[in-house]
DNA sequence: CTGAAAGCGCTTACAG
DNA sequence: CTGAAAGCGCTTACAG
């Protein structure tokens, strides 16, 4: 049996086809380059040694890896699940290899992948939200490769950014449910003092008080609580506070589907019904607040299109797809999708008492 | 402005601490084999020139890359991202990085990536399901890693496997509405004539058919139909093939909860009641089927602990854990949960006509 | 069209 | 404890 066989190289599938390596090098990168017999030679020799190329070696000597480093919070969410599809999607043709990480909501884990990945020497970053530590920013800014943010729209991005205004989406449904006439408006949001943080469901919860404020409602109702990743139990808890807190609450905003359909769970469980006894709005479109009974409105975000149009700015920056000039900064929108879990003030439909 | 400033290198970093590069190299690696003075030094050279570490270069002098190639049909389904999540995170410790991809369960695509992976030089191969290309098994015969085939129990591994027999998971959600005293009985699976594929689905499908026939019913109500990956949709069409075909059928087995709920959909829609009318028992314990009314009896895989299992013994096969004498072959097992959408067949019960 | 030389930025394996 | 030399397996940049 012997020691177990080294990897064939290049030079070995150069010896075997007699060629110089260059030759091999060449066939492998561009095939058209080299004469018709001497390239079969060379093809027969890869095949017989089943060579696979080094790329490490490639990288270091190219000084390119087509490594795109993509840092998301989580996998276990189907938006961020959606959003590393449509960018993989996009980039595939192009033979980027995605080199995905996740920061479970922490910042310090997300400055560690970061350090962790540009020693990988990715050709672009692309990166979800727009808070970093200071030394992951400076990381950041000194990169010397495209940074894109994505999931927002950053005030000052570090590069490029695609995504939306969570904040607007927060006053979206803000909107919708002062225009159905409610008054005692509350929401489910996350905690601000824990080590993980969703930034993005802050700014949405942000942007849904102020919408309250300026309506002259208060947003004493606006409740921060628990840390990410939300669930449905996580829904079903912060909603009995709130409960607790305002028996009379009309209507109600979760900054994430899944919170929504654990507040729409513990609402059955009380007999609050929706939307009679209390309108509810989601948000982010997830498939269970679609299928659920009564279904969730939300706020629908295209997330496999962040994905897919951050992919496609990355081939156009890195020279690979149209030359177009490419926005510094990509408004993807949302959309307010109205289902069965909203329905007008009984005040102004004269309802009950 | 001037041309953008290049990277620094550990030689940069050497020069300005005054050392030898070996020395920068030494402190990265193990601070402990060099002097206090020293150390502190290249530190703060690093820290001044903000020096990030070329793996790159660090991998090709070391053959280590620190790279672990895991290849799923998708990111975008709860089991899978739970399984990534697990591994990432038993990986974690040891800083190794995945290297993630996705086949969309189609065979040309696995080859496709094993071989781009493999060019990375991985350190290991995860990839789910135990049928290859010839190629691709090829390659991962002679990959020189350890490779983990998950999700299956293959009968000839590659090398290791972390999974359970889906076999025998349709077996027992044959036996269940069997012993229910079901006779007419069905089940939704993938189709098996197009280029996507899901083997794992198909061999639930066959144990489950294998079961009825042992039991001297047919099978001539087990469907294939549809390419992964499966949806509510295709749950909800896959359904109304059945019933058209037999408007009788008294129990149906969904190999996933995804379809399990677009077919309890389905016969909401068609005011069949489950379970009264109709019992349905679905596969993976997906959230959605937890929390639909009436929640959806299923067979639950723990997809997280699949994940961090092949990581444990991936970083004792790497030497990094546990010196224990790994198993070739680890059964994670599989359990029947029974809720709301089976009932006993009602010539058992007595029931209506 | 093909090849010899040099080098990418590190770490290994010796020396001192 | 520290360093000089060699080399990892490719590609770049010239030559011919």
């Amino acid at each position: 049996m012997g020691s177990p066989p080294r990897k064939p190289t290049m030079q070995d599938v150069s010896r075997l086809a007699g060629v110089s390596p260059m030759t091999v090098s060449r066939v492998l990168a561009d095939p058209q380059r080299v004469t018709e017999p001497t390239r079969r030679r060379v093809l027969e020799a890869v095949a017989q040694l089943r060579y696979v190329p080094d790329m490490v070696a490639g990288s270091l000597s190219s000084r390119r890896t087509s490594f795109i480093a993509v840092i998301l919070p989580t996998l276990t969410n189907a938006n961020f699940a959606d959003t590393a599809h449509g960018l993989t999607e996009a980039l595939r043709p192009a033979d980027y290899q995605p080199l995905i990480g996740y920061t479970m909501y922490r910042l310090d884990e997300e400055e560690r992948l970061i350090r962790a990945m540009l020693a990988r020497r990715p050709e672009a970053v692309v990166v979800a939200g727009t808070v970093h530590t200071k030394a992951a920013s400076e990381l950041l800014h000194q990169a010397g490769v495209p940074v894109v943010e994505i999931w927002e729209r950053p005030d000052r991005p570090i590069d490029r950014a695609v995504g939306f205004s969570n904040h607007e989406a927060g006053r979206a449904a803000a909107r919708r449910l002062i225009a159905l006439g409610h008054r005692r408006i509350g929401a489910l949001g996350p905690g601000i003092d824990g080590a993980a943080r969703d930034f993005r469901g802050e700014d949405r919860l942000a942007g849904f008080a102020a919408a309250l404020r300026e309506a002259g409602l208060g947003d004493e109702l606006v409740l921060r609580h628990g840390e990410p990743p939300v669930s449905f139990d996580h829904g079903a808890r912060a909603l009995a506070v709130l409960l607790e807190r305002a028996g009379d609450v009309e209507a109600v905003f979760a900054v994430s589907d899944i919170a929504a359909v654990g507040a729409l769970m513990e609402c059955r469980r009380r007999g609050i019904r929706v939307p009679e006894d209390l309108s509810l709005i989601g948000f982010g479109d997830f498939e269970i607040g679609r299928q659920c009974v009564p279904s969730i409105d939300t706020i629908r975000v295209d997330a496999q299109r962040i994905g897919r149009r951050t992919g496609e700015l990355l081939l156009a920056l890195l020279g690979k797809g149209s030359p177009a000039g490419e926005p510094a900064s990509l408004d993807v929108g949302f959309e307010l999708v109205v289902r069965e879990t909203t329905a007008a003030a009984r005040r102004e439909r004269g309802g009950e008492p």
